[in-house]
DNA sequence: GCCTCGCGCAACCAAATAGTTGCATTTAAG
DNA sequence: CTTAAATGCAACTATTTGGTTGCGCGAGGC
C-alpha cells in the first residue's frame, strides 16, 4: 500500500472542497451509477456545470463516468477516498503522539 | 455529536486541498506551536503567502494561533479535521452498503 | 535609546475556477 | 425519416485565489 503522494491527497481534498461537488458525491455515494441529467437535476445550476465538476471529480479519481447509450453514467471511485481519509488519520495520530510527548516532558520533573 | 453541516465540512476540504496548506498542515501535526516566520522557513514563498494560508486554516476551524510576545504561535485544531475524517468514513461505509445490496439483488435470482 | 526582528495591513497582479450560453453530435423513440 | 433527449465542445465572463511588494508598528535585544 503506497503512503499515497500528497499531491495526490491534495487533489482529492480539493475536489471534496467544494459544496457542490462535496453534494455531487454524497449522491454517487448512494451507490449505482447516475447519468448527467438525474445528476443536474437535484441541484439549481445548469448541466454543463455539473459536467465541470464531474471531470474535477474524475481528474482527482474520485469519480468515473462510461457512456451507455446516450447518456454517460457516473459514479464513485472510493479508492482516493480512502486515501485522504487514511491521512486524516495519520495527522490525528500525530497529533495525539506529540501531545502525549509534550504530556511526558512537562511531567518528567 | 452534531453531525457536522456539509458547508464546515467543505470549507475543511477546501483548506485541505492545497499542496503549500497541506504541507503547513503536516508540519504543525508535529504538535507544538510554531511561528510564522519558523514556519515560512521550510517554503519557497513569501511570509505573506504563508500568513494567508494560515488564515484559511483558520478560517476552516483547522488550526488557530495566538501572540505571544512579537510572534504569533500557531497550533493545530484537530477536531475539525476529525469531523472530515468521520464525513470520509460515512462516505466509504454508504458506497459499501450500497455495494452489498446490489449484490443481494444480483444473486437474488 | 536605537536597532532589528516578526507581524499586520493594503494594494496590486496573474492565473485558476465556477458559472453561463450557444451550437454540434449522437442515439433512442415514434 | 424525423424528432427529441443527453451529451460534448468552445467561447466568454466574473469572482476567487495564490502570490507578490511596500510600508508601518510593536516588542525585544544590545
Amino acid at each position: 500500500m503506497s503512503p499515497a503522494k500528497p499531491q495526490t491527497v491534495a487533489r482529492v481534498f480539493a475536489a471534496l472542497g467544494e459544496p457542490t461537488r462535496l453534494k455531487l458525491v454524497a449522491v454517487l455515494c448512494a451507490g449505482g451509477a447516475f447519468s448527467i441529467a438525474q445528476l443536474t437535476a437535484n441541484t439549481n445550476i445548469s448541466r454543463q456545470a455539473v459536467t465541470k465538476h464531474l471531470h474535477v471529480l474524475a481528474d482527482a479519481g474520485v469519480a468515473r463516468g462510461e457512456k451507455s447509450g446516450r447518456e454517460r453514467l457516473w459514479q464513485l471511485d472510493p479508492a482516493r477516498i480512502e486515501e485522504a481519509k487514511r491521512t486524516l488519520e495519520v495527522i490525528g495520530r500525530q497529533w495525539e503522539a506529540a501531545l502525549g510527548r509534550l504530556k511526558s516532558f512537562v511531567e518528567a520533573t
